[in-house]
DNA sequence: GCCGTTTTCGGCCCGACTGTTTTCAGTCG
């Protein structure tokens, strides 16, 4: 639904409409992606809609409208008279809806294919603000949009990121680099990486020998804009980059200000103004002398306006701005309050390191206990485990765990497959005998959202499950989350005690924050944990944290950050 | 179109960069 508001707003500033309104249809759009509520469960509520921030009377309509029928009037009118092409256009650099519309009026130019033929014919030349390098933008942009659109992942920005700051921190007078933006706020997708650079060398006037040194980066694939304190260009991955240079004073206003998010950053601003202040990239000042008040740190920007310093996880404008005025933020979860890992495999299946291995290397992350969960039969690709080798396998993680001497506890445990009319492969009695069960669904067999739903929901029926393991099965922009009522899963999930994983690999991260936000309101047990395979990649929490923090979750909400004894006394009990 | 410890009407965040201009409109973040 957020999509289709979204799009709704863009054609209605091609349109020329009013651009209050383009704006409410934004922030509802953002309201209908963030909210915890299912949109089209309540869509019979009115009222319950207009609790929803930014939604009102009409919105709350058209919300209902596109929950009964899918679309929304407004949207059908405007698609008829555009088409769907003018809102890919839009997607190209540096085509705004000004200039879309400009293309539709004089030139009928109603797609990107068609603005790629106007080109090569030279039919854009003579157009109001169509001048040769403009045209030269548009064609270019064109060819970079088909080579690679969308987003990257948080650690190829986090890798990209750290290569150029080791190169800027080799010039004289650089003192500081900071990634900001959706890389510094945890995100699990970067749509474009901002570096944030300071020191002597960035003194205004006096930033332009650095500023040839940024653009001298062997890395660059194409320069979009270089001016006195701001260079962005392209690497050849076709991640776009933005550095910033800032001198020391205004460090902190920058900061704050690129962290973002954009939502973040308007309702502090009309917080500013409410307090007589105008808060800008370069600092909070009074309105009337425009005399600073703060800017060095983000700490004293937002003291001064009457708040404690907001996590960046938490800069999304969901209720942490109220909170830090109140004094009252949550305390966050972070690496040193996690206990234990209770997700790993080994060499007996598709692993890398053996039992005692695993267990070596977990006490080196100060870990008080992990389990050892391998694969069960029906994963033959894996070697997976049948009744007899799961039995085995259970001696020799006792024998391991006895080894240890109480340096750490191992437990034994399964990742067991949840097969298509969601029984599990392997027998109760197998089940009975392991502290942790994890059931995942491996294979998606093309079911249906109602199938899918039905197969998990049976799944977690089995009492011995005290795990749900990879609960939307999705692979960062490589594969879609299954099809599942999330909502029902994770409700009967948290009625059952049966915990949900969240798997704290780049690539995985199997709750979105939606999901998160949904699966703490619900009081639904969570569970953190890596999935490794090898014994160098046990205690690699940092990006599952950063999302746990993203939906506001403290040590109280995740089970691993309880001592071994309390971990298993808070997991469903065994039967 | 939304919203209200100034307001039910009249507000609604801010600045840099680019290209095409010769004072500024459009885009972007």
């Amino acid at each position: 639904m957020g999509r289709l508001l979204s799009e709704t707003a863009d054609l209605l500033e091609i349109d020329g409409a009013d651009s209050f309104r383009i704006r409410s249809y934004r922030r509802a759009a953002e309201a209908a992606e963030q909210t915890t509520v299912d949109l089209v469960a309540a869509a019979a509520d009115t009222a319950r809609l207009l609790e929803i921030p930014g939604i009102g009377k009409s919105m709350a309509a058209n919300l209902q409208a596109l929950a009964t029928t899918g679309t929304l009037p407004l949207r059908e009118e405007l698609l008829t008279k555009y088409g769907v092409g003018l809102l890919e256009l839009l997607k190209l650099p540096s085509m705004g809806p000004k200039t879309v519309a400009l293309l539709w009026s004089a030139a009928q130019i109603a797609s990107i294919d068609a603005l790629a033929q106007a080109i090569e014919a030279g039919r854009l030349t003579g157009l109001p603000r169509m001048g040769e390098k403009q045209i030269e933008k548009l064609r270019k942009g064109i060819e970079d949009y088909r080579r690679s659109a969308g987003r990257f992942r948080i650690d190829e920005a986090e890798e990209a990121a750290r290569r150029l700051t080791a190169y800027l921190l080799t010039f004289a007078g650089v003192e500081r680099v900071t990634p900001a933006g959706s890389l510094r706020r945890g995100r699990e997708t970067a749509g474009d990486l901002d570096l944030l650079v300071t020191g002597p060398a960035c003194t205004p006037e006096k930033t332009a020998s650095l500023v040839e040194y940024v653009a001298a980066y062997p890395g660059i694939h194409d320069m979009i804009a270089k001016g006195e304190n701001k260079v962005s260009f392209h690497l050849g991955n076709g991640l776009q980059v933005d550095v910033r240079l800032l001198p020391s004073a205004s460090y902190g206003a920058a900061l704050q200000y690129f962290t973002g998010s954009k939502a973040h950053n308007v309702a502090l601003r009309q917080r500013a103004l409410k307090m007589g202040y105008t808060l800008s990239e370069w600092a909070l000042a009074t309105l009337n002398d425009e005399s600073v008040v703060a800017a060095a740190t983000e700490e004293d920007i937002y003291a001064a306006l009457g708040m404690d310093w907001i996590a960046p996880e938490l800069r999304e404008n969901l209720g942490e701005i109220e909170s830090a005025a109140r004094h009252a933020l949550p305390r966050l979860i972070e690496a040193r309050d996690l206990r234990g890992d209770l997700h790993m495999h080994t060499v007996a299946t598709d692993g890398h390191s053996t039992i005692r291995e695993m267990a070596d290397a977990a006490i080196a992350c100060g870990y008080a206990y992990i389990a050892i969960t391998d694969h069960s039969k029906n994963l033959a690709m894996t070697n997976g485990l049948d009744e007899k080798r799961a039995l085995e396998h259970i001696g020799r993680i006792h024998e391991v765990d006895l080894e240890m001497e109480g340096r750490i506890r191992v437990f034994a445990g399964i990742e067991v497959d949840i097969l298509a009319d969601g029984t599990l492969d392997l027998d109760d009695e197998v089940l009975a005998q392991m502290e942790i069960v994890i059931a995942s669904v491996h294979t998606r067999f093309e079911q249906s959202r109602e199938e899918m739903t039905a197969r998990v929901l049976r799944a977690i029926e089995n009492p011995y499950v005290r795990i749900l393991g990879h609960p939307t099965g999705r692979l960062l922009l490589r594969r879609e989350p299954f099809a599942l009522d999330t909502g029902l899963v994770l409700k009967r999930a948290a009625e059952l005690g049966v915990a949900v994983e969240h798997n704290a690999a780049p690539e995985r991260l199997d709750l979105s924050d939606r999901d998160l936000r949904l699966a703490k309101e619900l009081g639904c047990k969570i569970v953190i944990d890596t999935d490794s395979h090898d014994a160098r990649n046990l205690g690699k929490m940092e990006y599952g944290l950063r999302q746990l923090r993203r939906a506001w979750l403290g040590p109280q909400d995740v089970l691993n950050t309880l001592g071994p004894i309390e971990l298993l006394k808070e997991l469903r009990p065994v039967p």
